[in-house]
DNA sequence: TCCTACCATCGAAAAATTCGATAGCAAACA
DNA sequence: TGTTTGCTATCGAATTTTTCGATGGTAGGA
């Protein structure tokens, strides 16, 4: 049983004539015709009695009718929906990095789900590595991701943004207010940074070597704002972005090592899979982090 | 949109692969992919993301899933409900003579309903030419002739009797007890009769005419059980099938006329229309009406 | 009686579906 | 590391289905 035969049927029944039917629907009168009786084989029975040539819905025919008119509902209810509001509605996997996700919750979140009520989220964390492979597997809907300017055709960039990144230390740290700093000035300080997998992580390592330096540090863990406690209350020193450091640094708590020598480019990119399909729930929460999350 | 993609697309959905998918329904996988895609493109948006040769189902997939459902849901359901019992629901317009239509009414129609329920059953009275108009206008199933015997090549005799007529008089008449009476000794008797659409009524006065006879009736009227009471308490003779005098000869209020040279063939006929479409109600209430209203 | 309106049917034309083959890609495997 | 396997996309050809126009028969109205 194919649609088409369907909702000509629900015409015919309507107008009470195969002819009236097809110039409505811009079929031949013969085309209409083929249409029903190929209902009605298929069916094994007549849907309409033809006596005299005026046809009348037989009771098998009366009653398709109501099924007829239900299944054509169901369809437009279906495409209805599909531009509506309604349509925002969803589910939306984020992944980015602890740091990321904490100042997302704290800052932004609510407004969104204020502007949003029906789109549930599903916020974790994870380094560049696992969220790219999430990327690949379509286990995460977009990420962000704290990194060097990563570029692969299989992906979107919706946004990207220069991620500002400092050495911070407690506020009455010895090298508190000295000026120009050399890496090598600190490189055997007790340092406390995120773990390895983290993207910026990776970049500071690998920078380093090329100057064949290398930072042991004595702690690494994933959350910022254990980190920035930490060095806040200690002689240890952290290599962080500055939206992570900003609070203590207003604060008084934390300071700026001015290291001019360690030329690092991380970026904050907000990314896709470019196979997504974009729904529109998700496209509001893109738009909505792209506004809210990048500064630019 | 057509019914067979949305099958496919379910049957994908289900397998979370388009090869799995085109191996049940029998279809190359190539025609999978198309049919999805054919989908897709008239609704104007991805069903599935397709990221690394894995298929997911996107929300608006998700969506159109239970759409999908419900209508294969409808279709089985209608298919279903075509041979099964609730079949047996219906209406069904039966006309016939006022006197066969009594005696219907009387007689087997509680059976009838007891039987089947569902099904509900209008009677009309009519005289043949109006039946025969109905159902070549389709406005009766059913119809019972009391006439000359009918045939036409649009119309189907379910079953047919020849019915016998006699003249009638009280049990008290001059004429009771009378053997080899003629048409003349009682051609100017008072007469009641069918009015004269009645089909044996019809026949009968043509009958008469060939003999060069007419017969005025001082009264005509359709209720055959008023006639044969008048006749029972008048001096009134009728004409009239056995069935209808029956229980008053059987009673001793009225008798036969031993009239012979009269030749009058009436049959009694139960017919459908050759292009009507006989439902399962239909059927029952005909195939009911054979056994219980013919002799035969 | 002619004319119009209606549906069924037929063969031809047009459009669609389907298929098989192929390609590209990632994951599993050796 | 290279090979095999399993998956989907795509293409053109073959096939099937759909559509059309023409024709025919019939009933009803003018």
């Amino acid at each position: 049983m194919e649609l088409r035969n369907l909702i000509t049927f629900i015409h015919v029944a309507e107008l009470g004539s195969f002819t009236k039917a097809a110039e409505q629907l811009g079929y031949s009168q013969s085309t209409v015709s083929f249409q029903i009786k190929q209902l009605e084989d298929e069916l094994n029975c007549l849907l309409f009695d033809r006596i005299n040539h005026t046809i009348t819905l037989t009771e098998r025919g009366h009653k398709l009718i109501s099924y007829a008119h239900q299944i054509r509902a169901l369809i437009d209810d279906y495409k209805e929906g599909l531009g509506g509001e309604q349509d925002l509605k969803g589910h939306i996997h984020i992944v980015s990095p602890d740091s990321v996700c904490e100042e997302m919750i704290n800052s932004n979140y609510i407004d969104f789900h204020q502007k949003y009520p029906y789109i549930s989220i599903q916020f974790s964390t994870g380094d560049s590595t696992v969220m790219l492979d999430m990327l690949d597997h379509n286990e995460a809907d977009v990420i962000i991701t704290l990194d060097q300017h990563l570029y692969n055709k299989d992906y979107v960039i919706a946004k990207e943004e220069l991620l500002p990144m400092h050495f911070v230390a407690s506020a009455d740290s010895r090298f508190a207010g000295k000026k120009n700093l050399s890496i090598e000035d600190i490189v055997n300080e007790p340092f406390v940074l995120t773990e390895y997998g983290q993207g910026y992580r990776r970049v500071f390592d690998k920078e380093l070597a090329k100057k064949s330096l290398e930072i042991v540090p004595v702690l690494e863990i994933g959350r910022t704002d254990i980190i920035t406690s930490m060095v806040a209350g200690s002689n240890m020193i952290s290599y962080l972005p500055d939206f992570v450091t900003k609070p203590l640094i207003e604060s008084g708590q934390l300071c700026y090592l001015d290291v001019k020598d360690l030329n690092i480019e991380i970026w904050k990119q907000l990314i896709y899979h470019k196979n997504k399909w974009i729904s529109k729930s998700l496209k509001a929460f893109i738009d909505y982090v792209k506004e809210k999350e990048f500064s630019s």
